[in-house]
DNA sequence: TTTAAATATCTAAATATTTCGATTTATTTA
DNA sequence: TAAATAAATCGAAATATTTAGATATTTAAA
């Protein structure tokens, strides 16, 4: 269990969180409930497929996604516990 | 109080968040449990005085700080109800 | 009421990010 | 083994962000 950030990880989060489409896949991969393909994803925005591989970089090095190699397909999963641990320290801000 | 926030809030905290000087301003002022002037936010960084107007801007403009004008001053505090919502936002997104 | 202090705004340069197309790598299927 | 599919990487253009300096605005103090 991660039990705390430092301030590099959550800077990383947060970029990885900024921007609409990466929001979106977030949002579609938890929606799904157990698990999605990249070239799924990738057909689901209008964008180019470099575009979205690159995105999806981005979300599993900040490990809100965790990317598990298939045969030729990759699969993400939520990184339930990163999320958490994120979540926390902006919630903690307050105190 | 904040229920739901939407996917472009959400965006505009993240990239709010997505900056090591944002992130320790709002570490900064956490910490001091009262509030922080600018200038004094300013002199502990080393940034000019228009840059870190513009920080301070953007976590104004999410909504993360408030910003209260005295006198020739600006206090800001942490929104907390704001970081909640935003925290809670993000741990709902392994459901 | 002039001067000083705190903050905001504008402009422009430096830097970073997003995007695509082309190519490459890895794996599966014919 | 050749062709096809999934994903990654590279290079370059378009766009956005960060930063500082100069200047403007607002308020307080002399």
């Amino acid at each position: 269990m991660i039990t705390e950030l430092n301030i590099k990880q959550v800077e990383k989060i947060s970029k990885a969180l900024g921007d609409p489409y990466r929001l979106k896949i977030l949002d579609m991969i938890s929606k799904r409930k157990d698990f999605m393909q990249c070239c799924e994803v990738s057909e689901s925005f209008n964008l180019a497929q470099s575009t979205m591989s690159h995105h999806l970089k981005q979300l599993v090095e900040a490990e809100l996604l965790v990317a598990e190699k298939e045969g030729r397909n990759l699969k993400f999963v939520i990184n339930k516990a990163m999320c958490d641990a994120y979540s926390r320290y902006i919630s903690n801000l307050g105190f």
